[in-house]
DNA sequence: AAGACGTACAACCATACAGTTGTAGATTAT
DNA sequence: ATAATCTACAACTGTATGGTTGTACGTCTT
């Protein structure tokens, strides 16, 4: 989890998920979009890699990248808990915090 | 947005909203729950209150912590925005692409 | 008044992070 | 075969992060 809210934690990270989420993209296609080097997206590509919201897929010479929502789904899940405990709708909280471990 | 993603990239940060989402603690009483320093704890309530994921209010010598929901929703409406792009339900990808920057 | 408690903040250290440039290996195109 | 494209990775730089200890100050307690 900590892994997943770190990469969330930057603006050119989440635009790549948001653009992989609705199409293939190849790592060079990506850093065309954004000002800084293609080692720099790289290095982005595979924190996101990393914590599994990416994945990649080899096209030929290409690495084509795409969304992996099911991890997006996993973070949202943990806010929502959050949310739930403050509607004080869980008493047992214990079960909450154990899962924040993840 | 960034700053609320990395404040909750770390487990004792998404432990202390946990804890100051269902009631108050002082800053000491959190930090006896952890095995770090005072100083430490209080850097990472320092971190949330950065990301207005707690607020503090002073009582007496203490002061109490307490999680801010808001936040933790607009994080959650984030997430949800890359979820519905997955789905395809959104043509105007733009407007998301516009409040992610946020 | 003295001491204990709660907090704030500075200084310091080690490590991690975001970016760069440069080199090298595959794959496609001419 | 050569050249261009796409990717991978190493090395380096500056800055941020997470932790520590130490000092200082306000607030209770006795």
């Amino acid at each position: 989890m900590d892994r997943i809210f770190h990469a969330l934690a930057d603006a050119t990270r989440r635009d790549i998920v948001a653009r992989t989420l609705r199409d293939e993209h190849s790592v060079s296609a990506l850093a065309r979009l954004y000002p800084m080097s293609f080692a720099a997206v790289q290095k982005h590509v595979a924190v996101l890699q990393g914590a599994e919201l990416v994945t990649k897929r080899r096209r030929g010479r290409e690495q084509l990248v795409s969304g992996n929502v099911d991890t997006i789904s996993k973070a949202a899940h943990v806010l929502d808990q959050l949310e739930t405990l403050w509607r004080g709708r869980i008493d047992r909280i214990g079960e909450i915090l154990a899962d924040k471990a993840t």
